[in-house]
DNA sequence: CTGCTCGGTATAATTACGTCA
DNA sequence: CGTGACGTAATTATACCGAGC
């Protein structure tokens, strides 16, 4: 809040002649001879005090000697100038990097927060996928009981409307309904392509009978070989998240 | 407006401790 | 190994400012 250079200006022009106050610490610890007080460095003296830092944080004792002749001080004065100058420049340095820090963790933050946010719709669609599998398969089930409930009888069977499709050829009727879902879907889903290839997998696995299914619901899984709890989970260790992004 | 107090900030200086020639 | 010079980090003491009354 108070850099107050330019304030106290006049009171450092008085302070040139007077800032030989730096004698040994006669008294070390508080109570201070009122004669030694503190005395501000003047505009001049700090202005080139900062030019010779700028090029060179640590001052090699000769030019010390003759920066403090140059500027009226005592060299001791000049080496504490220095030592408070790294001090402050360092602590700069490091809030300047802390902000960079931290604008890099909010970048990644956000990413992370979208890709979970993703994560969860396509476990959604993912159940919903597997649900209209789990229908599919038990509804072949049924149908081949009914077809060889049906071969059984003399009559063959015509009491029965469920013999109309057989579990290779027929299609059980929420599939068109499934078609419309999954053209909303490919309007706004931004992984089109990767979409598509669960679809296909999904074609594959209805199409083949009930044996079959196991094996590709497998390798679907696999898409999901990341451990969603420990994803989710905001107390997991950086390092496994962050090898979830590479 | 002037003067005073108060709280906050900047900075010169001190202290304690570590390193190294 | 002891010593002195010099470094950093933490802290203290003082100067200075603006706000509020």
């Amino acid at each position: 809040m108070m850099e107050g250079d330019g304030h106290i200006q006049e009171s450092r022009e008085e302070n040139v002649e007077s800032t030989t106050s730096s004698q040994p610490p006669q008294n070390p610890r508080k109570k201070k001879n009122k004669i030694e007080k503190k005395r501000r460095f003047s505009d001049e003296q700090i202005r080139s005090l900062e030019c010779i830092f700028e090029s060179e944080s640590k001052l090699e004792p000769r030019k010390k000697l003759q920066l403090a002749r140059d500027l009226g001080l005592q060299p001791r004065q000049v080496a504490i100038w220095f030592q408070n100058k790294r001090a402050r420049w360092k602590s700069k340095r490091t809030e300047q990097e802390y902000r960079k820090l931290k604008d890099e963790y909010d970048n990644l933050a956000s990413r992370f927060e979208n890709l979970k946010k993703e994560k969860e719709s396509l476990q959604i669609e993912l159940q919903k996928l597997s649900d209209r599998m789990k229908k599919s398969v038990d509804g072949r089930r049924e149908s081949t009981t009914w077809v060889a409930k049906d071969n059984n009888k003399e009559d063959g069977g015509s009491g029965s409307g469920h013999s109309n499709w057989r579990g290779d050829e027929a299609k059980p009727s929420y599939s068109n309904e499934g078609l419309e879902d999954r053209e909303a879907m490919h309007s706004h889903d931004e992984n089109e392509k990767s979409y598509e290839d669960r679809e296909h997998q999904i074609q594959k696995m209805e199409k083949h009978g009930n044996e079959h299914v196991e094996v590709p619901l497998a390798s679907v899984e696999k898409w999901y070989s990341v451990d969603p709890s420990s994803l989710l989970d905001q107390s997991c260790s950086s390092s496994q998240w962050l090898d979830f992004w590479t």
